[in-house]
RNA sequence: CGGGGUGUAGCGCAGAGGGUAGCGCGCAUGGUUUGGGACCAUGAGGUCGGAGGUUCAAAUCCUCUCACCCCGACCA
């Protein structure tokens, strides 16, 4: 391809609109164009990198046994009634209704067409096990989308969901994937870590996220350095500082004026934050819960919802804990009757707890549970933090920020239950089908490489998703020797399959090379009178300082061998 | 949805206090240049996000609206 005809331009300046690093050097290197919030136009170049990112996991699923099929967008809502999902998706499903006004919804994944679409091709357990799988376009009107192609509301997913008659059967389809999975994030250039995930809108239990380690990530993980362990802050688990056991002494009420939250309770009264109860208000279903948790611990929302098996939950306003008869800043679960109360277990670890009284400006001491409050659900409810102990093997937990670019779930029964997908087994009885999913982003998988891969100076591709392995970048084009040699070794790499972007344009070297930079090809070739002059040219590696000199003579060849040597 | 911010040329920006829009980059033409974003000359390009209002006069003041970005609750 040549520079001079490339559809794209590259750009000094960034946007203003991009923070993020990916964001700013996609549209800098003219590989994507915005449309509107969350919505993407790739260009030639950044849609050459997308198609090799969708045929490595393409080879992928394939080398594990998946058939690739093609699902429809468009559904019809019914579906997602039958099996109770639209709601878990609330307002993040696109709907719409068609000229008869049938409500049809655009498809944020695809469990339940292919449920139904296995239901009809599968009857028996000879038809199992099943590895499907579809690349194609997603929509979710997510609340914000943001960070140029890390969060959008139009992006294309590999999803491939299995189908066993076991949970041996699954376990196995899981590993696979799992498997599959590391070769496809390997094979992309990108270091990921497997953490344990909540299994959130899909539903299911056991779950994974392969998250690529950059500071830029929305995702907290939470990992020990000792032992492996590791999961999104989600779901994951710690051991919760200890508190000192103490004799449980009588309850004794003081005045605590002005004093509401923890923080002033705790300076008033002198005592550690984990020495009191900290009362939360949230709304689950429409209801109000009482949230108690030791006053150092935060409550993790996912884990609560969880626990709580409901759909949405938000956090009360202060007039509706009011009204639910409340008092605010000295709230407690003692002699509190009428309100659903869910406890965090980092309550039973301690005693003595400052908590309040339930009368304005008033707070108890020395509160212990079960003897001062009642429980109607106690889970563990708690995030974790960095430098708690780790649940597996008690050492300090550290925490980094990553992006997740795929996911796996052990699905269950949930779904082909719901819409009648069942197999016969060997005796004759039916059952329904074991399912597992697993997604990838293919456009988040494509920012996350460069959020991983890049410099001041701009992307550096990974040889395997590079748009083009080679950036032929002649200078001083004016010059006839120059443009001869640039011209023969375009033809000839062109002939031998190379991959070259050919920068035949009349800009000056500065132009040209900064270009290249930006652009992440991962080899530049340059042509100079200068390295005529001993019948060579110029060989430099993006992601190196120094360039080495290269014999013209068999210059195809050569370059063919480095570039089979970066993948 | 809550909070914060921005909309002026393809991109980055300026334009206090009303007088009909400017700079840099980019683009076009010509010339001189060429190893890390060259220089000179000439030129094209804007219903100032939109609607309404105030005014002799609005990018500028008022009202409403839309879009986009950032921080939080969601997820590939």
């Amino acid at each position: 391809m040549r520079v001079s005809k490339l559809f794209g331009k590259t750009q000094r300046e960034t946007p203003a609109e991009a923070e993020t690093v990916s964001h700013q050097l996609l549209l800098r290197a003219g590989m994507i164009h915005q449309v509107a919030a969350g919505v993407y136009s790739y260009l030639p170049l950044g849609w050459r990198v997308f198609k090799k990112i969708e045929n490595i996991i393409r080879e992928e699923m394939d080398k594990a046994g998946g058939q690739e099929l093609m699902m429809p967008v468009l559904q019809p809502l019914e579906l997602w009634q039958e099996t109770g999902r639209d709601l878990a998706f609330g307002k993040g499903l696109f709907t719409l209704s068609d000229r008869k006004d049938r409500k049809l919804c655009l498809g944020p994944t695809h469990e339940e067409v292919i449920t139904q679409l296995v239901r009809y091709n599968v009857q028996s357990y000879r038809d199992l096990p099943l590895l499907l799988y579809q690349i194609q376009t997603k929509f979710r009107d997510e609340p914000r989308p943001r960070a140029g192609l890390i969060r959008v509301r139009e992006f294309t997913m590999k999803d491939l969901y299995s189908f066993d008659t076991d949970e041996d059967g699954l376990n196995q389809s899981y590993d696979k994937m799992l498997q599959a999975y590391q070769n496809i994030f390997t094979r992309c250039g990108l270091h990921t870590l497997l953490v344990e995930a909540d299994s959130g809108a899909i539903g299911g239990k056991e779950s994974h996220e392969f998250m690529v380690i950059t500071e830029s990530g929305e995702d907290e993980i939470i990992h020990c350095a000792h032992c492996r362990y590791a999961a999104n802050v989600d779901k994951a688990e710690s051991i919760k500082g200890k508190v000192e056991p103490e004799e449980p002494l009588p309850l004794e009420e003081v005045a605590t004026p002005g004093v509401g939250t923890i923080e002033q309770v705790s300076n008033f009264l002198k005592v550690p934050k984990s020495h009191t109860l900290k009362a939360v208000f949230y709304i689950a279903d429409g209801k109000l819960v009482f949230v108690v948790i030791r006053g150092d611990i935060e409550v993790n929302e996912v884990k609560l919802r969880n626990a709580l098996g409901c759909v949405e939950l938000r956090l009360a306003t202060e007039a509706e804990a009011i009204e639910a008869g409340v008092v605010a800043g000295s709230a407690s679960a003692i002699g509190i009757s009428d309100i659903k109360i869910i406890a965090d277990d980092s309550i039973t670890s301690g005693a003595n707890f400052v908590a309040g009284a339930n009368k304005p400006d008033t707070h108890f001491r020395n509160v212990n549970y079960p003897r001062d409050f009642r429980v109607d659900l106690m889970a563990d409810i708690a995030q974790a933090r960095a430098g708690e102990g780790c649940p597996q093997c008690g050492s300090k937990l550290l925490s980094t920020r990553g992006i997740e670019v795929g996911h796996i779930f052990k699905l269950g029964t949930f779904i082909s239950e719901k819409l009648g997908a069942l197999f016969i087994d060997p005796n004759g009885a039916p059952h329904p089908i074991i399912m597992g999913c697993y997604g990838i982003g293919l456009d988040r998988l494509l920012a996350a490489a460069i959020e991983q891969n890049h410099d001041a100076q701009g992307i550096i591709w990974p040889m395997s998703i590079a748009p083009y392995h080679i950036y032929l970048c002649p200078l001083h084009l004016e010059n006839p020797e120059v443009a001869t040699a640039a011209e023969k070794v375009y033809a000839e790499l062109e002939a031998q399959g190379l991959e070259v972007l050919f920068d035949d344009r009349k800009e000056s070297p500065g132009v040209k090379f900064n270009d290249a930079d930006l652009l992440g090809i991962p080899i530049r070739v340059t042509i100079s009178p200068r390295a005529l002059e001993t019948d060579s040219v110029e060989i430099k590696k993006r992601s190196e300082k120094e360039s080495e000199l290269m014999p013209l003579e068999g210059i195809a060849a050569r370059l063919k061998e480095l570039i089979k040597n970066l993948f």
